[in-house]
DNA sequence: GACTTCACG
DNA sequence: ACGTACGTGAAGTCG
């Protein structure tokens, strides 16, 4: 006998519903960033961590109730009748129990017409059988205590899943004098509420305990029946026969089910660690997580060996190079425009160079080994280390790989930016993350011991040359390649090239605008102040909502998880009843102007330059987009003319130049006309028309040339986001205050009108079924776990995203090709114009006057050719001496 | 750090 | 019956 057998087995469902109530009073808490409640995996994970550490088992299964129908409702078809409804927020979580379970490598099990109760008394008679030296179940639920024998214990989980009570035999004795055998005798007379059978009349398990010590069975009692004494529980007992042998054979535990599963299938061979660690990121339990990132792991990982590079070497080292070279530079602080050098590490092939001194960089043989465009180059972010490089005065050229690039292309969900945890992402192990060399938060900093920088950086490096070949290939086989090389990669560099030239902006205009609002916020804060008759925080929501609907009691409209909404809309509709909704909605809005934009910006200037450097992430958004951080330069306000003024600080960076901008009309209609080939909504852009107008024409049923008034106008308008959107009917109605009915209407007049869209829609949430993934026009991917989920919420998430992605990924597309044509004609032309902000389906300029006529023709001209649709593009375009005067002419 | 609000396409 | 419009970033409050 080489190892004595352990089978451990496990009630899931039982468990489950303790684990989400031991957790209940902080479900609020456990939410992941998909919306999904993981208050029960997380609690059901915690049971698992116990158990298998408590019982250390040789083979596990965890059962569950296959579904509502049973033998048992059968028998009795009340059976469970009165039962409450799984709350949605438990059931929602039941799929990703399995999901945990396959990662920690434990077999789950259900079986048709059975209980888990029943494959857990079957596969315990089955294991002591077979000379399983001990068994053991862990439930929710006392009903299993039946099953407990010398072998098999049945451990019920006391407050919450982590403390366990041990029914053995012995301990059934002292607790109920009966075996537990008899457990389904008790439960015959005294009935369970919590399963709905009725048992005997009166009798409960005090008395039902009191009977089976003398009469042993329920069989045993009714052959004695007729000696009892006289009495009313005599009677209950005549009465109630047939149920009492009904309750008792709901009772019993099936111990000869038909499982197909064999013992030896479910062997434990421990985690798999890779897939936990996915599913703990899915699930947001980060400190699941960092157990799961053993302490000892980077002990473990494999040291690379590295040289410090001496100046004296720098030509030989550089000389000695044949093929692609492995480059990165370390910048520990967040904004990668100022940020310190930490140091750098170059190689190749296993032979790494390090050093803390960047300035070993400038040296004549490095810089002109960076500018050479025919010395191929490896690196983890080609924008940031373009630009750290650039503030070394040195030209980057020659880039054919990056690692953070391409790992974003194979999966845009993926949008870290840690080089360690992507490299991990990809089962590559040997390089740690940058926490655990630097640290997080606050406490981030190079080590004390410059070797563990240096071997830090030197496993960066290897990963990066370890990674190339086969994440190259990934993107072959997904047809990317074209994507990364012709189109991110040479982004990148374009994008560093915007984000180093920046954008110049005037402060005196700045403060003046502040002094401007400062005044107007006071007057609008003492009015508000009078209003309410008290003094409060206008910028806290909580102490607003108690002045407007405790004290002021206005009408609650909206309410948030935390308490009354004060959001625009709602401020709206108090508007024509309560004159301070009026007003905090002005202070509102200076007050964000103020924060956000005036303070903001004025903070981030330059002192040298007197201009704003945006970092642009080009590897975060799911869709393809860009997005601009530090300051976010893609959301300067220009719908209201408070906020507009704003505009007025941005310039040219010399006098006598313009600021000259210039935007796709529709492009995502286009987009969609193109890609759905639909042909009503493509000869609407053939012939030029006003697209919304045109809408409105053919869902309100309208003339072809009839006149279109404002509204209809705006309600078409609004189903066309929709469309784009994905769209729903309650969405719609919501955007438009009409009923759900209603906008169903629209709808469905939208797809009869544009029968092809329809089938766009149904077409792609179809394939993204049928692949897990949608891509765009030039093949960027975005992959839709989502689609396949059971849970409503989830699924239409991810039906409306597969519309979506499409049509938002390929304007991205179509933009990024037009910059990347552009950034090339300025150069060709010697133009002194400069590409400086791109905000999704616009870009912006500074340029000499004298080149605007040529920009005006340039710009749009390369804009348009950027990709040839089945719709025309249009670009419109406008220039002033500042942002704020650039209108369209 | 979660939550709310609001700026943009 | 379910309860959302798609994609972002920043500032403020509050526990």
């Amino acid at each position: 006998m080489a190892s004595e057998k352990h089978l451990l087995l496990i009630d899931g469902n039982s468990v489950a519903f303790r684990a989400f109530f031991a957790l209940h009073s902080q479900i609020n808490t456990f939410i992941n960033h998909s919306g999904l409640h993981t208050n029960a995996i997380y609690a059901f994970n915690t049971m698992l961590d116990v158990v298998l550490k408590k019982f250390a088992p040789t083979h596990i299964l965890v059962a569950f109730d296959a579904g509502k129908t049973t033998f048992r409702t059968k028998k009795y078809d009340n059976y469970k009748g009165q039962r409450a409804k799984t709350p949605s927020e438990l059931s929602e979580q039941l799929p990703f129990l399995h999901d945990l379970l396959k990662a920690y490598g434990i077999c789950s099990y259900e079986l048709v017409n059975y209980e888990a109760d029943d494959i857990i008394g079957t596969l315990a008679k089955r294991a002591v059988d077979k000379g399983f030296k001990k068994v053991d179940i862990v439930t929710g639920d006392r009903d299993l205590t039946q099953l407990a024998t010398d072998q098999v214990t049945v451990n019920v989980t006391v407050k919450g899943v982590n403390h366990l009570e041990a029914y053995t035999p012995e301990h059934i004795a002292e607790k109920y004098q009966l075996t537990p055998r008899q457990i389904i005798d008790m439960k015959g007379l005294a009935g369970d509420t919590s399963d709905n059978y009725p048992g005997v009349t009166k009798v409960g398990e005090k008395t039902a305990i009191k009977l089976l010590k003398k009469y042993h069975s329920v069989e045993g009692i009714y052959e004695h029946l007729a000696q009892m004494k006289p009495s009313k529980m005599k009677e209950n007992l005549q009465n109630d026969k047939q149920q009492a042998f009904l309750s008792k054979d709901l009772a019993t535990i099936k111990q000869d089910a038909p499982v197909t599963v064999e013992l030896e299938d479910l062997a434990y061979h421990g985690q798999d660690i890779a897939a936990l660690r996915r599913f703990y990121q899915e699930m947001d339990f980060n400190s699941f997580l960092s157990k799961l990132a053993d302490p000892e792991a980077d002990k473990k990982r494999e040291k690379v060996k590295f040289q410090k590079l001496v100046q004296a070497d720098i030509p030989a080292v550089l000389a000695g190079f044949t093929g692609p070279v492995t480059f990165y530079l370390e910048m520990l602080a967040s904004n990668y425009h100022v940020a310190p050098f930490a140091g750098f590490v170059i190689g190749q092939k296993g032979q790494w160079y390090v050093s803390t001194d960047v300035k070993l960089l400038q040296q004549p043989a490095f810089t002109a080994f960076f500018a050479d465009e025919k010395q191929e180059k490896l690196v983890f972010d080609a924008k940031r280390t373009y630009v750290g490089l650039n503030r070394l005065g040195i030209k980057l050229a020659g880039i054919r790989f990056d690692l953070l690039l391409v790992s974003y292309l194979l999966n845009p969900n993926d949008s870290g930016n840690d080089l360690g945890k992507i490299a991990h992402l990809h089962q590559y192990q040997d390089v740690a993350t940058d926490e655990e060399i630097y640290g997080k938060g606050a406490k981030r900093a190079l080590p004390e011991d410059v070797q563990v920088l240096y071997q830090h950086l030197a496993q960066k490096a290897q990963a990066i040359e370890q990674l190339q070949a086969p994440l190259d290939k990934r993107l072959e086989e997904n047809e990317q390649d074209g994507l990364f090389k012709e189109m991110e990669l040479p982004l990148a560099i374009v994008l560093a090239q915007m984000e180093i030239a920046g954008i110049r902006v005037d402060k005196k205009q700045l403060n003046q605008l502040r002094k401007q609002f400062a005044q107007r916020l006071e007057t609008v804060k003492q009015k508000i102040y009078a209003e309410a008759e008290e003094e409060f925080n206008i910028n806290s929501s909580k102490q607003l909502g108690k002045i407007l609907f405790e004290k002021m009691n206005l009408p609650v409209i909206k309410k948030t998880k935390t308490g009354y909404s004060t959001a625009v809309g709602v401020l709206e509709q108090l508007r024509p009843i309560a004159p301070i909704a009026s007003d905090v909605l002005d202070y509102r809005g200076l007050a964000k102007l103020q924060s956000t934009y005036i303070d903001g910006l004025l903070k981030v200037i330059h002192p040298e330059d007197q201009k704003i450097h945006t970092t642009y992430l080009q590897t975060l958004t799911a869709t393809g987009r860009l997005s601009s951080i530090d300051p976010n330069l893609q959301n300067i306000p220009v719908r209201d003319e408070d906020g507009r003024q704003i505009r007025r600080a941005f310039v040219p960076r010399q006098a006598d130049w313009q600021i000259f901008a210039a935007d796709y009309s529709q492009i995502e209609l286009r987009v969609l006309a193109h890609i759905s080939h639909d042909h009503n909504l493509q000869q609407a852009f053939i012939n030029g028309e006003d697209i919304h107008a045109s809408t409105a024409r053919r869902i309100f049923g309208l003339d072809q040339n009839a006149e279109v008034d404002p509204n209809m106008r705006r309600q078409a308008k609004a189903v066309n986001f929709g469309i784009v959107y994905g769209i729903s009917d309650y969405g719609l109605s919501q955007n438009l205050g009409i009923s759900r009915k209603q906008a169903k209407n629209y709808i469905d007049s939208y797809f009869q009108e544009y029968p092809n869209v329809k089938k766009y829609m149904n077409d792609i949430v179809a394939m993204a079924k049928k692949y897990g993934y949608v891509e765009t026009l030039f093949h960027r991917r975005r992959y839709l776990p989502d689609i396949h989920s059971k849970n409503f919420n989830r699924r239409s998430f991810a039906e409306r995203t597969a519309m979506n992605t499409p049509i938002q990924g390929s304007a991205a597309d179509i933009i990024k090709v037009a910059m990347l044509n552009m950034q090339r004609q300025l150069k060709e032309r010697n133009l002194q114009a400069t590409m400086l902000l791109q905000v999704h389906d616009e870009l912006i300029f500074e340029a000499p006057t004298k080149e605007l006529p040529l920009l005006q023709k340039l710009v749009p001209q390369v804009m348009d050719a950027a990709v040839k649709l089945e719709v025309p593009m249009k670009v419109g375009y406008g220039s002033g001496p500042t942002w704020y005067d650039v209108k369209e002419s």
